[in-house]
RNA sequence: GCUGCCGUAGCUCAGUGGUAGAGCACUCCCUUGGUAAGGGAGAGGUCGACAGUUCAAUCCUGUCCGGCAGCACCA
C-alpha cells in the first residue's frame, strides 16, 4: 500500500493532463475545444466558465489564485459537499468552501473523528474502530476494546490528535474492490469494518480515505488535510453504545468530542453547556424547594408545596382553556387486566406496566389488576356508557389522568422521564367528517398554549406513520395517514413559525400521530403535545354511536395531549425560565420584608392586603440585615420583594424590588398591589379580557 | 435493561483498615442594620443496604438498591 500519496489518486497521466488543461483554460484564456471534453462550471457570482472534463476543484481554485487554493478545504457541487480533489465530470454549480464556511463545520468534525480514531489506535493498538459520524454538536467515534476508556485518557488522546493534526497529512481517497477491502480489514482484525463493507449497497463504491499511513472506510467527503482541522476541538465524554444501535449487539465504547472552526466558538459552546447545567431542573427543583425523589420511589415525584403550586397553576390554566369544549372526567386508577388485553396494551406493553393484586393471603379476589398506563380505555368505557347519537359528536372527554409506566431504570431522568405522571389527556370521539376539523382545533389549542408559556421559537409538527408493531388493516392506515397528511399541510399553511416533518414508522400501534416539538429559551427542542388518530380502539371495545340513518357506527377516536406529561412540562418550564417564573406561575409571587422590627406591624398589613388581592404572598420578619434578606429571596427567585421600613410605614408605601433588576422603586402600596395583580393575570385570562373589551 | 462512573450531615464536598470532618443551611444568643452573605455558640451522621475477608471495615471483595452520562426503550 502506498504510504505517501498525492492529493489525487487517479493515474499520473490524467493528472498531468488536468494540470496542463487547467493552465490552458485559465481565466483569461478560454479557447474552444471539442465539447465532449469540457464541462461548464458556474460560480456563485453567476460567472460561467468551461474546464476540461475531469478537472478538480483544486485545479479550478489554483487557476483563480494560489492563495485561494490554499485556503479552500472542500467544494460544493450543485450544493453538495465533495472532496476538493474529486474530478468534475459534469456541468455543475461550484462553490469553493473554506474553513470559515458554515458548511465546513461538519467536515472539521468528521475529519476530527478520523483523527480521534487514528490517535486511539496509535495509543492502544488492537482497538477496533467502527463508525465515527458527525452529530448535532460535534462527533463521536465508537471503538471496540476490552478495557473501557475513561475521561482520564482524554489528555493523552488529545495530545496524540494534536500531533496528527500537526503532521498535516493530506486526506486522499481511493476506491477499493469490495473483496479486497474486506480482506484488508479482516487481516487487520477489524471485524466490525468487514460488517460495514457488507452493509454498503452493491452499486456503491467502497471508498477509503487515507491520512498519512492510517486509513478508514468512509463515505466522505473530507477536507484537504488533517491540518485544516485546527486546534479548537475537545473530547467531551465517554459512554457505552450498542453496535449498530441494537441492544442485542455487543456494546462499544463511544468517545464524544466536538470541534469548531475557531477557539472562540468552542469556548462559547462550552459556556453554553455550563449555562444549561445551571438551569437543570433537578438542581433548581432542590434549590427552589419544588420537589424531590427518594430511593423508595424510583421515578415517582414528591411534590413540595411550591412545586405543587406551579402544578396547580398549570392545571388551572388548562382547565380554563378546555372550558366549554371539553367535559372533564376521571377514570379509575386500576382496572382488571382483561380490559388491557382488549385494548392491546397487555399484549404489546405488558413489560412496561405495573400490575397489582390483593396483598392478603386469604383474599377471595386474586385477580390481576393493572395500573393504568393510559387513559384511553377508561374514556372509551365512559363513552360506551349509555347510547350515543351522532348528535352527541364530537364528544370530547378530558382528564388530568395519572398514569404509571414501568420505564427502564436507565431511562429515568428527573421530571423529564418518570414512572408515574399526569397527562393533560383528552379523547375526542367524532365522525370521520369531523376528524380534520378536530385535528385543526387541537392544533390551535396547542400552538396558543405554547405561546402563552413563552415558547416563541420555531415549532415542529411531525407526522409519524405506521409502525411495524401495529393493529388494524392497511386500508385503515392508508385512510388515516391520508387525512393526517392533508391536515399537516393545513397546519403548515396556517402558521409561519411552524415547520413540518414526516417520521416514517414512528406512529402509535393504533394509529398515526402528530408530534409537537417546541423550542425553549436556550434553543433546545422538546416534544410535548401529540394528536393521535385512532380507527382501532373504539372498534376493539365495541364502542359505537347511532348515525342519522339509524345504523351503528364506530366513532373515530382522537387521542391528544398538549403538555403531554405535566411533570415533564414543568421540568421544561423550570429550565426554560431558569427558575425565574413569570408572575402568574411563580409559587411565591411576592415577599414582604422589613428593615427593622419597627416595620413589622405595617408589613403584616401589606401582607394581608396582598393576599386579599389574591396574590401568593409571604412575609419575612426575621431579625436579619436587609442585604441578607434581599440576597436570600433573590436566590429563591422571588419575582417581587416589597421592603418596608419606617418611611414606608409613615407614607403607606412600599419599596418594590424586582428580580433581575437593580435598584428599587418606592410607590403607594395600593398602586404597587394593583400593578402586581395586573401582571399576575394569566395570559389566557388577559386575552379574554382584551377580547371582551 | 446495557456500558462506564458515583453513593460520607438538609446541600456542596474533604478524609481514613482502628466506628469521621469543612463551608453553607438549621437552633439559640448578641446585633435594629435602607436593598445580594454582621458576629458567637450549639445541634446534626448505623459513612446507601446486606453478606464476605480481617483481631478490627465507612475504607478491601461480592451481591443488591439508588443516582449520573450515554446507548436501547418511550403506547
Amino acid at each position: 500500500m502506498p504510504d505517501s500519496k498525492l492529493p489525487d489518486s487517479k493515474s499520473p497521466d490524467s493528472k498531468s493532463e488536468h494540470a496542463k488543461a487547467g493552465f490552458q483554460y485559465s481565466l483569461s484564456n478560454l479557447k474552444p475545444a471539442a465539447p465532449v471534453d469540457k464541462v461548464t462550471i458556474s460560480f456563485p457570482d453567476g460567472a460561467k466558465r468551461e474546464y476540461p472534463r475531469g478537472t478538480t476543484g483544486f485545479d479550478i481554485a489554483k487557476g483563480i489564485s494560489p492563495s485561494l487554493a490554499k485556503r479552500t478545504v472542500a467544494m460544493a457541487l450543485n450544493g453538495d459537499l465533495a472532496d476538493l480533489n474529486d474530478p468534475i465530470d459534469e456541468d455543475a454549480k461550484l462553490e469553493l468552501v473554506d474553513r470559515d464556511d458554515p458548511r465546513a463545520l461538519e467536515l472539521i468534525r468528521h475529519d476530527c473523528a478520523h483523527v480521534l480514531a487514528e490517535a486511539v489506535q496509535a495509543l492502544w493498538p488492537g482497538t477496533q474502530v467502527t463508525i465515527g459520524p458527525v452529530i448535532e454538536n460535534g462527533f463521536y467515534y465508537d471503538f471496540f476494546r476490552n478495557e473501557p476508556f475513561t475521561p482520564e485518557d482524554f489528555a493523552a488522546i488529545e495530545k496524540k490528535m494534536r500531533e496528527i493534526i500537526g503532521r498535516d497529512k493530506p486526506f486522499t481517497k481511493e476506491v477499493w474492490d469490495r473483496e479486497k477491502t474486506k480482506q484488508v480489514f479482516r487481516d487487520k482484525g477489524e471485524a466490525f469494518k468487514v460488517e460495514l463493507v457488507d452493509a454498503i449497497p452493491g452499486e456503491e463504491p467502497i471508498k477509503i480515505y487515507y491520512q498519512g499511513d492510517w486509513f478508514d472506510l468512509c463515505r466522505g467527503p473530507h477536507m484537504t488535510s488533517t491540518g485544516k482541522i485546527g486546534n479548537a476541538f475537545k473530547l467531551m465524554k465517554v459512554a457505552g453504545a450498542y453496535w449498530r444501535g441494537d441492544s442485542n449487539n455487543p456494546m462499544l465504547t463511544r468517545i464524544y468530542g466536538t470541534a469548531f472552526a475557531k477557539q472562540e466558538q468552542l469556548d462559547a459552546y462550552l459556556k453554553q453547556i455550563e449555562e444549561a447545567e445551571k438551569r437543570d431542573h433537578r438542581k433548581l427543583g432542590r434549590e427552589l424547594d419544588l420537589f424531590h425523589f427518594q430511593e423508595e420511589g424510583p421515578g415517582v415525584v414528591f411534590w413540595h408545596a411550591k412545586g405543587w403550586s406551579i402544578f396547580q397553576a398549570l392545571i388551572a390554566y388548562m382547565r380554563r382553556r378546555l372550558a366549554g369544549d371539553y367535559d372533564e372526567v376521571n377514570a379509575p386508577q386500576i382496572l382488571d387486566k382483561s380490559l388491557w388485553e382488549t385494548s392491546g396494551h397487555w399484549g404489546w406493553y405488558r413489560e412496561n406496566m405495573f400490575a397489582a393484586q390483593s396483598a392478603g393471603d386469604e383474599a377471595e379476589d386474586k385477580r390481576w389488576f393493572a395500573l393504568k398506563p393510559m387513559n384511553c380505555p377508561g374514556h372509551v368505557q365512559i363513552f360506551k356508557h349509555g347510547l350515543k347519537s351522532y348528535r352527541d359528536l364530537p364528544l370530547r372527554l378530558a382528564e388530568f389522568g395519572v398514569v404509571h409506566r414501568y420505564e427502564a431504570s436507565g431511562a429515568m431522568h428527573g421530571l423529564m422521564r418518570v414512572r408515574g405522571f399526569t397527562q393533560d389527556d383528552a379523547h375526542v370521539f367524532c365522525t370521520e367528517d369531523q376528524l380534520a376539523d378536530e385535528c385543526l382545533k387541537i392544533n390551535d389549542l396547542i400552538l396558543s398554549t405554547y405561546s402563552d408559556f413563552g415558547f416563541e421559537g420555531e415549532l415542529t409538527v411531525k407526522l409519524s406513520t405506521r409502525p411495524d408493531k401495529r393493529v388494524g388493516t392497511d386500508e385503515m392506515w392508508d385512510h388515516a395517514e391520508r387525512v393526517m397528511a392533508t391536515v399537516l399541510n393545513e397546519i403548515k399553511a396556517q402558521s409561519n413559525h411552524v415547520r413540518t416533518e414526516i417520521n416514517p414508522g414512528e406512529g402509535a400501534f393504533y394509529g398515526p400521530k402528530f408530534e409537537y416539538v417546541l423550542r425553549d429559551a436556550i434553543g433546545r427542542d422538546w416534544q410535548c403535545g401529540t394528536t393521535q388518530v385512532d380507527f382501532n380502539l373504539p372498534e376493539r371495545f365495541g364502542a359505537f354511536y347511532i348515525d342519522a340513518d339509524g345504523a351503528k357506527k364506530a366513532p373515530v377516536m382522537v387521542h391528544r395531549a398538549i403538555c403531554g406529561s405535566m411533570e415533564r412540562f414543568i421540568g421544561i418550564l423550570i429550565e426554560h425560565y431558569a427558575g425565574s417564573f413569570p408572575l402568574w406561575l411563580a409559587p411565591t409571587q411576592v415577599v414582604v420584608t422589613t428593615i427593622t422590627s419597627e416595620g413589622d406591624e405595617y408589613a403584616k398589613q401589606v401582607l394581608a392586603a396582598l393576599r386579599r388581592a389574591g396574590l401568593r404572598a409571604e412575609i419575612d420578619l426575621r431579625n436579619e440585615k436587609i442585604n441578607y434578606k434581599v440576597r436570600e429571596h433573590s436566590l429563591q427567585k422571588i419575582p417581587a420583594l416589597l421592603v418596608v421600613g419606617k418611611k414606608e410605614a409613615e407614607t403607606h408605601s412600599v419599596s418594590v424590588r424586582r428580580l433581575g433588576r437593580d435598584g428599587q422603586t418606592v410607590m403607594p402600596t395600593a398602586e404597587a398591589i394593583a400593578a402586581l395583580v395586573d401582571e399576575a393575570t394569566p395570559p389566557d385570562v388577559r386575552r379574554r379580557q382584551r377580547e371582551a373589551a
